[in-house]
RNA sequence: GCCCCCAUCGUCUAGUGGCCUAGGACACCGCCCUUUCAAGGCGGCGACACGGGUUCGAAUCCCGUUGGGGGCACCA
């Protein structure tokens, strides 16, 4: 059976590079009826606090990775295991496959008169009994990684120093730690970023040190910005709540993280996860490094959005919408919002008109409309709106007139009127919007603006 | 500096020696539809980094160059 593991270290966010890891561990194990193993990697007390796991495990479950389904397995906290990693660093002292060190790094330094040589052996056979214990490595020959993405990969021993696998204090290193819970956990197969490769050299080292079969490995290609440099929280959006909070539907999130590096083959893109799953190979991924297009995320949202039945529409945008706002009115107009919007924050500026005493304000859109014969039209349109039916269809006809004697047609007589009902250029159907708003308001609006204008 | 990875339209990719006049998607640009904006329909622009091989034949295989990226902690 497959285990795989995703093994996220508490941060304050998580990245959108993650949860693709995390999706393709996913994919893997749910499409081989395997387990997908959640370990939380908190044994760095400085960047461990229980938020940032429950902030790990929320945003998992968000992109449909949790215990609901029982291909899930966790999580388990690294730092429980800690007896484990210190009884595995005695065993490799013992073995002699390790050994203490007490050398700082200005003494390597002088020594190898660099600071790119790396550790150069010093107290191999010196038998000390205490200090920091390094792993001893090879000196020739070299480590063949098998990665089921990159292939077949090759580090030259002599390049690869004696690496530390615990601290002076006898608290286990990364390199290590990681090697044994994976070992314990009867992990199969690793899938993890590219920036993990060359530890994946050193592990394959320390798995058979420890009396185990290395894992089948499985490096992703990172994930970059428009620099080409891998995302990071400084400078890019990486984090996957921000995505969630600016309304990016999880299924949307999820089919364009696939899609990263992997394809289902042929000419489909958009397409449920259920289906992806049967298609998943780690094979098929692809080796290079990809950018995260927001454009294109963007465009598959708003499919996912128009895909939404018109009652799952509205539920999503609750949460965007003010709560004095009537939702009984919000949903007459729901309908004409949802080919409008491509994130669900977008929902506001298009409804608001309809809740707020006075449209929002913009300068750019009134000195955009109301030039020309915008007095007259909305005179003559103040007018007519005193006895017309409020039916879409009589709105436009009503309007059409006012346009006639003016010698406009709709579509720049309907300008002033939008913006005096709106607030906006753009916008929803305007005259489904007046019908909504209703007459008298609709009048209110007119009149405002005419005051404005000639005021 | 050392080790490693990568290289098809601007971007994500299809392509695994002949099916390629290199396909799709996003973006961009037109046109249609149209009360604005979207959505939708139709069309357009646009790529095998370069140089050598191998082969009857190379985007596909090999070598080199160039260009990008990742990693080099008693962090994870």
């Amino acid at each position: 059976m497959i285990r795989v593991r995703f093994a996220p270290s508490p941060t304050g966010m998580f990245h959108v590079g993650s949860a693709r890891a995390a999706l393709f561990n996913w994919a893997l194990a749910e499409g081989s009826g395997g387990r997908f193993i959640l370990r939380i990697e908190d044994t760095d007390a400085t960047r461990n606090r229980p938020e940032w796991t429950e902030g790990i495990i929320s945003a998992l479950s968000w992109i449909g990775i949790n215990g609901d389904n029982p291909v899930f397995e966790g999580p388990y906290f690294q730092s429980a295991y800690e007896p484990q990693h210190r009884e595995a660093v005695a065993k490799l002292l013992a073995d002699g496959k390790a050994y203490h060190c007490d050398c700082t790094r200005e003494q390597v330094q002088a020594r190898t008169g660099s600071e790119h040589k790396g550790y150069d052996g010093f107290c191999r056979d010196r038998g000390l009994t205490e200090g920091a214990a390094r792993f001893r490595t090879p000196d020739e020959g070299v480590i063949v990684v098998d990665d089921l993405i990159k292939g077949r990969v090759e580090f030259p021993n002599d390049a690869q120093e004696d690496f530390v696998v615990a601290r002076s204090d006898g608290s286990p290193l990364y390199v290590l730690a990681n090697a044994v819970d994976d070992i314990t956990q009867r992990v199969t197969h690793v899938v993890r970023g590219e920036e993990h490769l060359p530890n994946a050299a050193r592990q394959e080292l320390l798995w058979p040190a420890l009396g185990a079969q290395p894992p089948v490995w499985a490096h992703t290609p990172v994930i970059v910005n428009e620099q080409r440099k891998k995302l990071s929280k400084r400078r890019d959006k990486v984090a996957l709540e921000s995505y969630r909070e600016e309304g990016y539907l999880a299924e949307a999130m999820v089919n364009y993280l696939m899609l990263l590096g992997w394809g289902p083959g042929g000419d489909r893109e958009i397409m449920p996860w259920s289906e992806m799953v049967p298609l998943f190979r780690l094979e098929d991924v692809i080796s290079s490094n990809a950018f995260f297009d927001e454009k294109k995320l963007r465009a598959f949202n708003g499919e996912y959005i128009r895909a939404l039945p018109l009652s799952s529409f509205i539920a999503h945008c609750e949460p965007w919408l003010e709560p004095g706002w009537d939702r009984e009115t919000f949903a007459k107009v729901a309908e004409l919002a949802q080919t409008r919007i491509a994130v669900l924050s977008e929902i506001t500026a298009n409804v608001d008109f309809l809740f707020l005493d006075e449209p929002v304000f913009d300068q750019a859109s009134w000195d955009k409309a109301m030039k020309n014969s915008a007095v007259e039209i909305l005179t003559g349109y103040l007018a007519r709106l005193e006895t017309v039916d409020m039916s879409p269809e009589s709105l436009k006809t009503a309007l059409e007139e006012v346009g006639i004697e003016y010698g406009l047609k709709l579509g720049k007589a309907q300008a002033p009127v939008r913006v005096a009902i709106t607030g906006r250029t753009v916008g929803l159907p305007l005259f489904e919007s007046i019908e909504v708003l209703g007459r008298e308001r609709s009048k209110d609006r007119l009149r405002a603006a005419l005051a404005k204008l000639e005021g």
